[in-house]
RNA sequence: GGUGCUGUAGCUCAGUUGGUUAGAGCACCGCACUCAUAAUGCGGGGGUCGGUGGUUCAAGUCCACCCAGCACCA
């Protein structure tokens, strides 16, 4: 049995997500820790919220909160939220826990022992009035390129020009709104990546897996390397953070970004420390973990540091950590063309999309339209045909027609009698094919391809019914028109197993329909056999209707309320 | 300004290392069926593959330039 260890790239503390932070990596991240449990693996799929840096102390601010408290909070709503989305985790952790403290403590320990630490003194604005330092983009002043009033320390947005925050014309705290500021030195450390030896492993490393990661990922790393590393500042003037706990670093962090990806390691020891009777062996799945096979899900932005930093770290800690084995990137999603945007009322947010609809609806239509070559387009009008066609009139009304055909001319059980014959050895050929092309599919995580095959396995259901018709052989033949039953039932069974990786809920329904519990096993035995998986007798319920359809009416109504497109 | 990605039927997208009449789903039209959430099945119409110029016996598929959109970087 492989071990298949699974992270998803971690969701900012700060606010509520949208469907395209979800696409982005967490859901696809699911599908794939549900497929590989389904075949057996031994998964470990983690994720968490990150939760260090400015943003997340100025919305506690805003909030009125103190940062732990905005922090914990927060973190429970989006798990929260996640697990209504199905989202199965064997651990949500936090980047701000315990363990991630000490874990990032001990990979700058290891880096410094190994050289690749240096001290620098660099100068920051610091707000008097506010009583802290101030980020680039946290300090606002005139451009003095254009004039434009509300340009930021790290770039104007009305002429685009990058800025240094001293070049600002009366600049002020976007805090606080004090003009009280100086600059300061500082002391910082910093991650030494411009350095030939690190580049050239690096450099190997992502060449070594050119041919087989998504050209979208080595692509940016590539471009990376070629421009050539910089050393990177790790630490940050802030109260928020693991501390860097060394002297005349008092009152200073490390930076987000370096003790972020650490916390999947951290999150996985959380795991670990939440069940100490179960005494769990955390480090199995990464040190010295050769036999693990590790996958990264994440949206594009996160790639670099996934490519570079993080790796560099990893390396850079002379210790046998797990690198990274597969890198599954995501291009945007967007909606109708253009961005998601909060402030201007354009998206659905993950807990606006529970409210209105059950999660696999979302679930499918996100995973099939997936943005894995090229931002991808989102629309309502969409969303509501694909549900409407795919769920509710192929997936649904096969599982719907069935169970009422059988009970209305058979009653409460499968039928007996009657034999599978031709018809049922072509079905059996034509699901071979399509299994084969579906499960290769998911175990390469081509997800659009593999989503078009399971709607095609849906539709060999269908035309199945339509060829055989047991309405009409009822009339000639009950014992045919039995056997052709059977078979249908063995074909909602095959098609709960088959859909639940995207659609758990929904399969979880078909499965509970036919009396048999959810999470079962991928198949691996011939088709022939799966078509005979329900014998006669088998006791079955009607289920309410299994997805319910979304009219113009309610497209219109969202369309207005999420703001579409116009 | 530099770099990268993208531009294929009304819409959303596939198109392996260049090779028979360019594909799928939706939408549209027609037919069949009636078990079913008017659901399903079958068939059909529809594209000079962003533009121009090259390489080649042969290009959506390689090269150059141009146009458009998006992203990243300086």
């Amino acid at each position: 049995m492989a071990r298949t260890l699974i992270t998803s790239a971690l969701p900012y503390i700060n606010g509520i997500k949208h469907l395209g932070n979800l696409v982005g990596s967490m859901l696809p991240a699911d599908v794939y820790a549900r497929f590989m449990r389904a075949r057996g693996n031994e998964v470990m799929f983690i994720c968490a919220t990150d939760e260090h840096g400015t943003p997340a102390e100025l919305a506690a601010i805003a909030a009125g909160q103190d940062v732990a408290t905005y922090c914990a909070e927060q973190h429970e709503i989006q798990k929260d939220i996640y697990k209504r989305f199905g989202l199965s985790f064997d651990h949500f952790g936090r980047s701000s826990s315990q363990q991630n403290y000490e874990l990032t403590q001990h990979f700058a320990a290891m880096l410094n022992a190994n050289g690749l630490i240096e001290e620098r003194t660099i100068q920051q604005i610091y707000s008097i009035d506010d009583g802290r330092y101030l980020p680039d983009r946290y300090v606002e002043g005139t451009c003095p390129h254009c004039g434009y009033e509300r340009a930021r320390g790290d770039q104007c947005e009305n002429c685009t020009k990058l800025l240094d925050p001293t070049d600002l014309i009366n600049p002020r705290s976007a805090v606080s709104g004090s003009t009280n500021l100086e600059v300061r030195d500082t002391r910082h450390l910093f991650l030494k990546l411009d350095n030939p030896e690190v580049e050239a492993k690096i450099q190997s490393w992502i060449d070594s897996k050119e041919k087989d990661w998504p050209v979208l990922v080595t692509s940016i790393a590539q471009k990376w390397l070629k421009e050539g590393l910089r050393d990177r500042c790790i630490t940050r003037d802030l109260a928020w953070g693991v501390p860097v706990g060394r002297p005349g670093y008092e009152g200073k962090v490390y930076y987000v970004w370096f003790d972020a990806p650490i916390e999947y390691i951290a999150a996985t020891k959380e795991w670990a420390d939440a069940a100490p009777e179960e005494k769990r062996d955390w480090k199995r799945w990464w040190f010295e973990a050769d036999d693990v096979r590790y996958t990264e899900f994440m949206a594009k932005d996160n790639i670099p540091f996934h490519t570079v930093s993080f790796p560099a770290t990893i390396m850079g800690s002379g210790e046998a950590w797990k690198l990274v084995d597969y890198i599954k990137g995501f291009n945007w999603l967007t909606w109708y063309g253009g961005k998601f945007s909060t402030s201007q009322r354009r998206g659905i947010f993950t807990d606006q999309a529970l409210a209105e609809f059950p999660a696999d609806y979302w679930r499918y239509v996100l995973i099939a339209n997936a943005p894995e070559t090229d931002d991808s387009s989102f629309t309502l009008e969409g969303f509501a045909g694909q549900v409407n066609k795919d769920l509710a009139d192929v997936l649904g009304n096969f599982v719907n027609r069935t169970l009422k055909f059988t009970q209305s001319k058979f009653g409460d059980a499968v039928p007996a009698g009657g034999d599978y014959g031709p018809a049922e050895e072509a079905l059996a050929k034509a699901l071979d094919e399509r299994i084969k092309a579906l499960t290769e599919n998911l175990e390469a995580i081509q997800y659009r391809k593999a989503l078009a095959e399971l709607r095609a396995i849906w539709v060999l259901g269908n035309q199945y019914l339509a060829d055989e018709a047991p309405w009409t052989a009822l009339k000639t033949d009950p014992e045919r028109a039995a056997a052709i039953t059977r078979c249908a039932f063995s074909l909602i069974r095959l098609f709960a197993i088959l859909s639940a990786p995207v659609i758990p809920t929904l399969a979880g329904k078909m499965l509970a329909a036919l009396g048999l519990p959810e999470n079962q096993p991928w198949p691996t035995e011939s088709t022939g056999d799966l078509i005979r998986a329900i014998p006669a007798g088998h006791a079955f319920t009607l289920p309410d209707v299994l997805v319910a359809k979304i009219d113009d009416a309610r497209v219109a109504e969202l369309t207005e309320k999420y703001g579409g497109k116009a």
